[in-house]
DNA sequence: CACATAATTTACAACCTTTTTACAAGTTGG
DNA sequence: CCAACTTGTAAAAAGGTTGTAAATTATGTG
């Protein structure tokens, strides 16, 4: 994202100074938590932010506490993008989340090595 | 909304320097209060208006002052505003409200994974 | 593979905010 | 002074937000 605070691709919309997300011209409701995180990944577009500077950041938790609720918050935010959400918010497992720019899928390619190849 | 006070879309016509609103070329009956919320709200098309900061310019209110009279109000005036009330006035939950821009509701469209796709 | 650890998911309860209704006091204009 | 209108408040009802617990599923490691 931007500095200006505004992220967009085919089917994303974000505009962090007026508070808004679409996803395919759709307007979402989010909660202020909802928000702050989406806000913070998205900020922060490609790199992972480790569960720890996340719940500090948006929760001010030290990192004693433990506590599923940025999961749990991750969870509904991903609902709410609907069929993206797993493709915008990627889990970086014992780490945290990253959020990345929607990527067309691809059909996948198959390699067959011309090493192994069965001989006729 | 442009500077020179002028709002329309497709329902709404507001006039600050005339004082007239019409929805749908009728014209509107507001109070003085209703019409000031009114104004506040659509000069800032788009944004989020705190309730603190809409209490303080309108009623002279101070954070310490609780009351819904703010509620009250948007309730009246969304009443006045019709079918359109909810549309135009947006709530944000514990921060404040927004007037928004008339959007044509769209069509939602369903999306089939072809994944799961019945196979005839 | 078995185990430990991490993340996902669901459901729920507590808490807080907004909405709604009704009423009473205050105001205005004839 | 009356009637109609405006305004603010109280209180109940409705609704939204948030964190947690707990069961389930996924992941990484020896």
């Amino acid at each position: 994202m931007s500095t200006t605070g505004l992220y967009q691709d085919e089917h994303l919309e974000i505009n962090l100074p007026q508070a808004m997300v679409s996803v395919d011209e759709q307007r979402l409701i989010l909660t202020r938590k909802e928000f702050e995180l989406l806000a913070m990944l998205s900020a922060n577009e490609g790199e992972i932010l480790p569960r720890n500077v996340l719940l500090d950041r948006i929760w001010g938790y030290s990192e004693e506490i433990r506590t599923r609720t940025l999961d749990v918050h991750i969870r509904r935010l991903r609902k709410k993008l609907g069929l993206y959400g797993d493709s915008y918010i990627q889990t970086i497992f014992g780490v945290g989340y990253r959020f990345q720019r929607f990527r067309e899928p691809r059909a996948l390619i198959s390699y067959q090595s011309p090493l192994f190849a069965a001989t006729a």
